[in-house]
DNA sequence: CCAAAAGTGTTTATAGTACACCCATGC
DNA sequence: GCATGGGTGTACTATAAACACTTTTGG
């Protein structure tokens, strides 16, 4: 079978879609990579991402992309930014519709496809030498993330369904890289009225359990169709 | 001379952009458009875009079409998201990445290129039928734009260098879709420093004659090396 | 009983909102 | 002198920010 062979009139750019996930492990903010089997940047570590095909949308081709190459599915994915610098991959003219989702690193397990080596969670602060300008979209990604946690109950994506206040904290502090008042936020947080406490708690902590929450999905809901404007922050 | 063929071992979408610029002409938001020359959409509106050249940036892309087929030059835009349905266009799959921006309607003398019968400026409330999914695209412009006009001085770009505080008000209120307390407006858009007043007043007006103000580029550009957010309404 | 993190309330400062009267200009 | 829109200040309300002690748990 001899390879097929496609003609235009005019150059073609390629395009692909590279997908920036971030989760959270309780401590610090991952983000999804897997490491290239083949040229160019082969061994690098990447975004997961792929060509689009002719007949997929954007949305979807970040979706395939994410079930094929890391096994992911079910996740909220947002576009991002478009890359288009002429040089910034070596072998012809690609851009790069860059997609961000949010996801607890719990819920999946990471199976690389057949064109990585493997995929896996790095943490943000000690990422490799990445290819392409993946590096950059990580950066624009995690600007975008800072704005966004403003207004946006972001947050509960990271978290597991249920969870303290402190960590819903802790996530908070690591995506705005600073400090918070304890009693401030627990006030703000609550205020929203999108969480609900449990009656569980914390066990096998060496000092007072903290009670879980959750996210109140319906609320949240609600008040988007109201079209009520949340600061979260 | 016979057409040139391009050939790739995978199809590949055409790329192009396309340049939502708003202006406003002390009344209303306009938005530029170009009445297509040739099919598809042939006598259509539509926004003025081009496709995307091997060696050119996307930016650099947005500036070429304006320049080509608006005859508009030196404005600043920023890439707003990338539309990318399979059948978007009805010739081939064309993905396209749409700018923003935003003028003073006045600074410019709108030429229409070679491939567009004419160059306007519409008003928003009352746009014509539109080529392709350009009608959605302003949509997302204008959402965007209401956005970010609450926390960057957008407001400026779209007035006369010299402007009154009411003037500045009716921008805000036809952006925002909603009238604005005078005392509150002026109170606030004067507290971010961003403005200083001038000695010449209006003239010829059958009323008080309101001062002009000026855009103090200056103390922006200070105000964003600082990191400081400012918050416009 | 000690260490470690959870939970809780009040005070102060700042920002937002609502609101009414006088002023300058052209006709 | 009248109609039109420009300019100004204050009181009230709501939100944000700062801050310290008590409670629970495991070791």
């Amino acid at each position: 079978m001899s390879e097929p062979i496609f003609q235009y009139r005019h150059p073609h750019p390629a395009v692909t879609v590279d997908c920036i996930i971030f989760g959270f492990d309780g401590l610090q903010i991952k983000v999804l990579l897997v490491q290239r089997k083949s040229e160019p940047f082969a061994q690098h570590w990447a975004l997961p991402g792929a060509f689009v095909q002719t007949d997929e949308s954007l949305d979807a081709c970040a979706t395939r992309v994410l079930q094929k190459e890391c096994s992911i599915s079910g996740v909220y994915v947002e576009q991002l930014y478009t890359f288009g610098l002429p040089e910034r991959d070596p072998r012809e003219r690609v851009i790069s519709v860059a997609y961000m989702g949010f996801v607890k690193t719990t819920d999946f397990q990471l199976i690389a496809g057949n064109n990585e080596l493997q995929a896996d969670w790095q943490a943000l602060d000690q990422l490799p030498v990445l290819a392409f300008d993946h590096h950059a979209m990580i950066q624009k990604a995690l600007e975008r993330l800072r704005g966004k946690i403003r207004y946006q109950p972001i947050g509960f994506e990271l978290l597991d369904v249920k969870f303290t206040i402190p960590q819903l904290q802790q996530l908070y502090e690591a995506i705005l890289g600073k400090n918070l008042d304890r009693r401030n936020f627990r006030k703000k947080i609550l205020s929203t009225g999108l969480l609900k406490q449990l009656d569980e708690k914390q066990q096998n902590v060496a000092h007072k359990a903290a009670y879980f929450f959750a996210f109140d999905q319906q609320q949240y809901q609600q008040l988007m169709q109201e079209g009520i404007y949340l600061e979260l922050l």
